[in-house]
DNA sequence: GCCGTTTTCGGCCCGACTGTTTTCAGTCG
């Protein structure tokens, strides 16, 4: 089981547990909390515990005695009995009925309770007849709501990777402003903060004439179908198959309101618990005396800057709004300075025509040279599968290589250019290239491109046997996932940095957009 | 179920939109 598995787990628990009605809202919320602090954990929760046991485990941020003896069963045996115990009698099709937007687990148990409905298709059918309407609380309106929701979900395409997901709201963004009646307009929630996949977008704004905004943001023809439409907050599901969500507030308010669209939520929850124990307020209209129900004076709302200065805090970028102990952080002044684009120095990971690259390496070292960069790496891949044009295990490949990287250089000097490669580890941890030509390089960058589903304690040796090759600079893309497409590979992270770093070799954090591993 | 400048019990974020509601529950951000 992976942090992944484990939290798809607790999720699990908390929406049967929603679904059978008459728990504590706060215990379903614990476990949501730990499946969110699971899955956003830096930490590999397998290796956690075996080193530390289930001591090290209640470590761990909202995991206490009790998800600890749950996690430890779950990776001991793969399974939770309290899990099984707990859906016995839940049709497995009655959860998926709560990913229809309207559809909680309240109104979902009602259908199930006096209807008998399962699943999504017997919840159309029900909505489609008169007999829906026979109980009181649903009408003509529910029916169609339901109906709506249905037909969005079929065409829904999940979290999009963030790629995919920002030319969208930038495309959102760039026809609000053609609207005429936007003032500022930015970007917010897992978009903004850089997160690896999308739910949907959210975009907050000002503006003069708010109505007239939502009236043209849901007719925009990127919508499909409009879910909810008020004065400051609209939702659409665009034909993209992806939700948008509009937030138009006070010019006065645009910081408190854009930290809160920001997000994420379980940030949001714990800078409001600070404001609590100062006998405060925060929302999206700012940050207020006094408590919601008797809300003194404005104190902060004009800019986020403002607003975090004021509940003590300094600025926290986005990326790191994810509840995963920047607040702490913040509080002790130890939050990490984040890399820009300025930062870098170098590319060290290049590929030409030579192998599966677009572009010569002369353009490359020229267009590096024109970024400023002060050196670069050609890494063009080595690699033992048929399909991967490139540099082959023979004395003569590797001498043609070279030959053209000299060339490069010749022909755009001004530019440190390496001569590299990108070599396949096989699946035993040795590299597809012998030591005999990897000597002739400057710069290996080692990489996985198969065997992707060996069992972890294999993965872990096969990583370190190519970390302790002495020719191996660097690990590439050191999980070889590709978002919303595969899984990385699955080894001990722990063991495996802490060797690289014992010999000095680097991990790549590759910012492909498909991979950001 | 978790957690602690409210420390081991008693809280747990705050507000918008929808529908059929005569006063608010459910769902969602
Ligand atoms: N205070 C508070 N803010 C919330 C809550 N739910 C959502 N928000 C805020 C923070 C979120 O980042 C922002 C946008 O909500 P989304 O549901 O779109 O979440 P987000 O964009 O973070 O992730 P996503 O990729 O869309 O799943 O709204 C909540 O329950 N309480
Ligand atoms: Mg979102
Ligand atoms: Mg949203
Ligand atoms: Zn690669």
């Amino acid at each position: 089981m992976t942090n992944g598995d484990i939290a798809r787990t607790l999720e699990r628990i908390a929406l049967i547990l929603e679904l059978k009605g008459g728990e504590n809202p706060f215990r379903i919320r614990a476990y949501e909390r730990a499946a969110v602090s699971v899955r956003n954990m830096d930490k590999d929760v397998r290796s956690v515990y075996e080193q530390g046991g289930t001591k090290a485990l209640q470590q761990l941020p909202s995991i206490g005695k009790d998800l600890a003896e749950k996690i430890e069963e779950m990776l001991k045996t793969g399974k939770l009995a309290y899990l099984k115990k707990q859906e016995k009698g839940i049709p497995a099709g009655l959860i998926t009925i709560l990913d229809i937007e309207g559809m909680g687990p309240k109104r979902t148990k009602e259908l199930w309770d006096e209807f008998g409905i399962q699943s999504i298709d017997d919840l159309e059918k029900l909505a489609q007849s008169d007999e829906l309407r026979t109980r009181k609380g649903w009408g003509k309106k529910s029916a169609e709501a339901i109906l709506r929701g249905i037909a969005q979900h079929r065409k829904m395409r999940g979290r999009l990777p963030l790629p995919q997901a920002e030319p969208l709201a930038r495309e959102l963004v760039r026809s609000l402003q053609d609207c005429g009646h936007v003032q500022r307009i930015e970007i917010a929630g897992s978009v903004r903060r850089g997160k690896e996949t999308i739910g949907d977008i959210d975009i907050l704004a000002t503006s003069d004439k708010p109505e007239e905004v939502m009236a043209y943001f849901c007719t925009l023809p990127q919508v499909e179908s409009v879910t909810a439409r008020g004065r400051t907050k609209s939702t659409v599901f665009l034909r993209a198959g992806m939700d948008a969500d509009l937030r138009i507030v006070e010019e006065g308010a645009f910081g408190a309101a854009l930290l809160y669209f920001t997000g994420s939520k379980d940030h949001n929850i714990r800078i409001r618990r600070l404001g609590i124990v100062k006998k405060r307020t925060l929302s999206e209209y700012g940050l207020f005396a006094g408590t919601p129900k008797k809300k003194g004076e404005k104190i902060a709302a004009k800019t986020e800057e403002e607003v975090y200065k004021a509940i003590g805090l300094p600025y926290i970028e986005p990326e790191l709004r994810e509840d995963t102990g920047e607040v702490q952080a913040a509080q002790r002044g130890k939050l990490p300075t984040l890399v820009q684009e300025r930062d870098v120095i170098a590319d060290m990971q290049m590929h030409s025509v030579f192998s599966d690259g677009k572009t010569s390496m002369a353009d490359m070292a020229r267009a590096a040279k024109a970024r400023g960069l002060r050196y670069i790496a050609i890494t063009d891949h080595a690699s033992p599968m048929g399909m991967v044009k490139g540099i082959r295990n023979t004395k003569k490949s590797v001498q043609t290589y070279l030959e053209a990287i000299k060339k490069a250089r010749k022909q755009v000097p001004g530019i440190r250019i390496l001569a590299g490669a990108e070599v396949d580890i096989l699946k035993d941890g040795t590299l597809y290239l012998n030591d005999e030509l990897l000597r002739q390089f400057d710069w290996i960058v080692a990489t996985v491109h198969q065997y992707f589903h060996e069992p972890r304690k294999e993965t872990t040796a096969r990583m370190i046997v190519a970390i302790r090759n002495p020719y191996v600079h660097m690990i590439g893309h050191p999980t070889a996932r590709m978002l919303g497409k595969r899984q990385g590979i699955a080894y001990d992270m722990d063991t495996v940095l802490e060797t690289a770093r014992k010999h000095s070799v680097a991990m790549e954090l590759n910012t492909s957009p498909d991979r950001l591993d």
